[in-house]
DNA sequence: TTAAAGATTTGTTATCATTACAATTTTCGG
DNA sequence: CCGAAAATTGTAATGATAACAAATCTTTAA
């Protein structure tokens, strides 16, 4: 699981100006340790019981500072809540409509918009809804 | 402005089996009426004056229910609020960051997910972000 | 080393979109 | 005309996020 040394993670911030505290090392470690597309709210919960001090606005501010600092990318897929992606290369989101996960489409060329309109992406989503192979086998066992 | 008459509006809610009362009418005929990608407040505020006792339930349920019969289409562009159109067929959003504007972007061909991953997209949100032509020129100006 | 300045974290409170809910009003079949 | 079902309404609840000010930690300069 762990993917990236903690060295890395301190370097990363670092070379894009921020001093690496150790919540954000945290916070920016578990997001590169853990491809699930959290909430804030989830990363809360999970690095409560190593970092029982951590304060949820701290989660907030250190999510947001990481966005401002393109170390992170935002996925606006459901309406209500935000969910963070430390891959921030263009790639598409699946979202089940049944188990609620997300899942990263890759193979997927960037996209950009239609050149008579002169408009320049600066960043792209691009998210599919549905049911996943998983979900609608259950669903096929059933009927 | 009034691109469809009230009788297409209620043909189209009996069409769904949705039983066409002012109110639904209203909000219909609006969305009809006014593509501005608008949210469950802007139109709230803008039927008010003509209909004094709306609720701003009724807007919400009213937009609910005509999303479920696949009258109109949520644009979940940004996060923390609902916009919704009714055009249905696909086509990409625009949203400017500074005059918050959203662009309907025709010329793209439809997107499926990857052949190899097997899902089937019931719906599909393609969002670009940046800035419009009105307020980059607005920019340049001022440097 | 030390003290002030600055940065970071924290907990509480506020905000805002949306939903839940129950009461009231409207519509419609008999 | 009456009563059931549907629709609307207003209020209260929810839940994610932001604002804010106090507390803590870090850094810098004397």
């Amino acid at each position: 699981m762990a993917d990236i040394t903690k060295q890395k993670v301190v370097e990363q911030l670092k070379g894009a100006g921020v001093s690496p505290s150790e919540q954000r090392i945290a916070v920016f470690s578990f997001l590169h340790q853990n491809h699930i597309h959290p909430t804030a709210d989830t990363i809360y919960q999970r690095l409560s019981p190593d970092y029982p001090t951590l304060s949820k606005t701290t989660v907030y501010n250190t999510l947001k500072l990481l966005v401002a600092k393109c170390l992170i990318q935002v996925v606006a897929i459901e309406d209500g809540e935000l969910r963070f992606d430390v891959n921030t290369d263009f790639h598409a989101h699946f979202k089940c409509r049944e188990c609620l996960e997300i899942i990263d489409l890759f193979d997927i060329p960037e996209l950009q918009c239609p050149m008579e309109t002169q408009l320049i992406a600066e960043s792209t989503q691009l998210n599919f809804y549905g049911i996943c192979d998983q979900c609608k086998g259950k669903q096929e066992e059933q009927s």
